[in-house]
RNA sequence: GGGGAGUUGCCCGAGCGGCCAAUGGGAACAGACUGUAAAUCUGUCGGCUAACGCCUACGCAGGUUCGAAUCCUGCACUCCCCA
């Protein structure tokens, strides 16, 4: 795969985003001659994406910086069906309602990687074609190019029936929607690419081969490309994204910033090298250099690290004082004033409430029992003293320049205040 | 339509009338060690309670029994085989 002459194919390959491809020869000759439109598909499952969609979105923005035309499409329609692929049950089907309201939440972060209007990026979505399908229309013009046999052989079909979990016919369509959008985006917009993580390659290829059957082999100039990244997985192999506090949402109001950079700079050792090289924008040789650290100095490049990703996804300014706040609690044992802060009424401030109920009040605990386990076990400390009886009681008296700290652990602190 | 197997806590999975809030593993959280890392060791891991204890839970609804996750009946769902 080596010795592409595009740029937008030997900066994906350089940096890690090709995991397979249709024809990447072809598509290196496509991208040489001139501006590709390629696209990528987010269902609106929930009102954010997580950090396991930085990759897919890393693709679009390397796109648009290698010249080429990103598609950002948002699956109003594909939604309503449900995509089986990488799931071993069904998901609850969401209403209408909640597909508006995902889209609302969704549509903000894809600016952050890609810039919109008078000829850059586009944003669309697929209700718009598939909202109004005809059926017996769609399974005589689209239907009849694929066969069972062959779709029983794709993973996400294949998963289910292995492991004996049901897959409903609904979900069975979605393969079919998938490939009727890429080729409705190739004949709209001349959209000639679609790309996507592993899981999505079934029905990327799918698209690929539908848009064939429909114009005929010989038509080989037209061909559609597909092309997918790798899944976001840690050192051990596990999917990204889900940490202690919850899901590494993207969205500001749904994850701090502060919480967000604590968890890049969190990751494993052996993640550093390349997540520097697949999210952040540095100089390749300060990059290598960073890479390079080893010992207690790899803290230094996770620093770089969780500032530069943040930076992408937040913003610079919220980086640098994620950053900061970061540094004053850790380096500097300090208070610090960008925490996470949780607020209380101001009756409650001046009386004071029990370690047990502040625990709660702060996510720190799920339960008033899980509150007096840490107790017990000598995980709580409030203003960097140590806690251990559950009846203790902390408030306006105890509070240092307005706030409380309260600890749980090394690494989980939180402010209270009055409201 | 007929026959068989199954549904247990976040996940996997034991339990087959009392000793079951339920063995074990994984995940997760905390403690120790460290570098806000990994590995390792230790602890915790349904809810309420200061505590005795109480409540909710083993697909759903009933029943048998002093007592049921465990037995019976019906219902729902899943898987497999036959038609």
């Amino acid at each position: 795969m080596a010795g592409f002459r595009s740029e937008l194919m030997r900066t994906l390959d350089e940096r890690g985003f090709i995991h397979q491809c249709t024809d990447p020869d072809g598509l290196d000759a496509l991208a040489l001659k001139g501006p590709i439109t390629g696209y990528i598909g987010f269902d609106l499952t929930a009102d954010s994406l997580h950090v396991g969609s930085l990759y897919p979105l890393m693709l679009l923005r390397i796109l648009q910086q290698t010249g080429h035309r990103p598609i950002v499409l948002l699956g109003g329609g594909t939604t309503k069906v449900g995509d089986p692929s990488g799931k071993d049950a069904s998901r609850q089907l969401l209403t209408p309602e909640q597909i508006n309201a995902n889209k609302e939440g969704l549509g903000s972060v894809f600016a952050r990687f890609v810039s919109f209007g008078d000829g850059g990026a586009m944003m669309v979505d697929n209700s718009e074609w598939l909202d109004s399908l005809n059926y017996l229309q769609m399974l005589r013009e689209v239907g009849r190019h694929f066969t069972i046999n062959r779709m029983l052989t794709f993973d996400s079909v294949k998963a289910r029936l292995e492991r004996e979990q049901p897959l409903t016919f609904l979900e069975f369509n979605y393969m079919i929607l998938q490939a009727y959008d890429f080729v409705e985006l190739a004949s709209r917009y001349g959209c000639r690419l679609q790309m996507g993580a592993s899981d999505q390659w079934g029905n990327i290829i799918n698209g690929v081969e539908l848009h064939r059957r429909i114009q005929g082999d010989e038509d080989d100039k037209a061909a559609l490309f597909g092309l997918t990244c790798p899944l976001l997985t840690d050192a051990q192999g596990n999917k990204m994204g889900k940490s202690a506090a919850g899901a590494i949402w993207l969205n500001a109001d749904k994850l701090s910033h502060y919480d967000f950079w604590q968890y890049w700079r969190n990751v494993d050792d052996a993640d550093v090298a390349r997540f520097l090289r697949l999210f952040t924008e540095l100089p390749a040789e300060e990059r290598e250099k960073l890479s390079a650290l080893s010992g207690s100095e790899v803290n230094e490049a996770k620093k770089v690290l969780a500032t530069e990703i943040t930076a992408l996804v937040r913003g610079r300014d919220a980086a640098e004082e994620a950053a900061r706040t970061a540094q004053e609690t850790f380096e500097l044992g300090t208070s610090s004033a960008g925490l996470p802060t949780v607020t209380v009424s101001q009756a409650d401030w001046d009386a004071g409430i029990r370690i047990v109920d502040l625990l709660v009040r702060c996510g720190l605990a799920d339960s008033n029992g899980a509150a007096k386990r840490h107790l017990a076990g000598g995980a709580v400390r409030v203003n960097d003293e140590r806690v251990d009886d559950s009846g203790s009681i902390y408030g306006a008296s105890q509070s240092v320049e307005g706030a409380i700290k309260v600890s749980l652990g090394k690494k989980q602190h939180v402010l209270v205040k009055p409201e």
